[in-house]
DNA sequence: CTCGTTGCAAACTCTTTGCAATAAC
DNA sequence: GTTATTGCAAAGAGTTTGCAACGAG
């Protein structure tokens, strides 16, 4: 389902901040910040303040349209949540944040762990971070 | 090696806040924030400064002798790291934090991802959230 | 026309920095 | 005695809230 669906289907209305940062997100390769959502979409010529950044961010993510992604080295970043996985491998240098499967290995871990701690687990959290292939090749530093 | 030791190593002085910090750490069941780690030590009579809190934690960090705990209810929280795994399950309700072992299915999982994205992964961030044994008898409610 | 949504300004929380006083070694 | 460390006050960054004006349905 298309997330102008489900913002309608839920009554929620689709003005122009919420479609300019859906657009946004849509098309960038990368995790952003609401500052940085904010940043460009200013640069584009669209005048959206900033809280409307965060108040759409924060509806999205509770619709599950969007997700965050930590990042020990800056700021949270938001990113589309495609259905199925939600793990995510980020690049250090560039940021670009990619999506991977991994549903069979981690449930096997999370079976393990309930049974090593007496947990019961209900959610978990689980990125990788490292070199993307472009920042491979472009880089020798950085760390 | 001792906490203290790793300290006097570096080149570090054993201070009083310093001190007051890693006993609170080590005596804790619980990831603490910054802020509660200042507060719990005024109420122990400990007239420590939020700041010297602050930076008492980020030097511990920066020597591996405590980790950061993300935790997407409230602040970060900061606990002991024990040698060998750093990974953590956290209680949603009472927001402990117990560390599990992990580490074969982490290594088969990061390079079955690094074949598939060709990524080079450096740095995994693996957390479990759910109910301790504990949370599971008292409460039906929270999520 | 109605009521959800926006944008501003101001408030808030958490964290960092500069600097003189302090205390660890 | 030296020099790292502390604690304060003040600045900074990111985020949230109240409220009148606006605009999507």
């Amino acid at each position: 389902m298309d997330w102008k669906e489900t913002l309608s289907l839920k009554g929620y209305r689709l003005s122009k901040p919420r479609k300019r940062v859906m657009d946004l997100l849509e098309s960038a390769q990368v995790a952003l910040s609401p500052q940085q959502i904010h940043q460009q979409l200013q640069q584009e010529g669209h005048d959206i303040g900033l809280v409307s950044v965060y108040r759409t961010l924060d509806l999205l993510t509770k619709l599950d349209l969007v997700v965050v992604i930590y990042d020990p080295q800056r700021n949270p970043g938001y990113t589309l949540r495609s259905d199925g996985h939600h793990h995510y491998i980020m690049c250090q240098v560039c940021h670009k944040a990619l999506e991977f499967t991994g549903q069979d290995d981690i449930e096997a871990l999370v079976q393990r762990v309930e049974e090593e701690t007496s947990f019961q687990v209900r959610d978990h959290l689980l990125q990788l971070f490292g070199l993307c292939p472009d920042c491979q090749h472009h880089q020798i530093q950085t760390r």
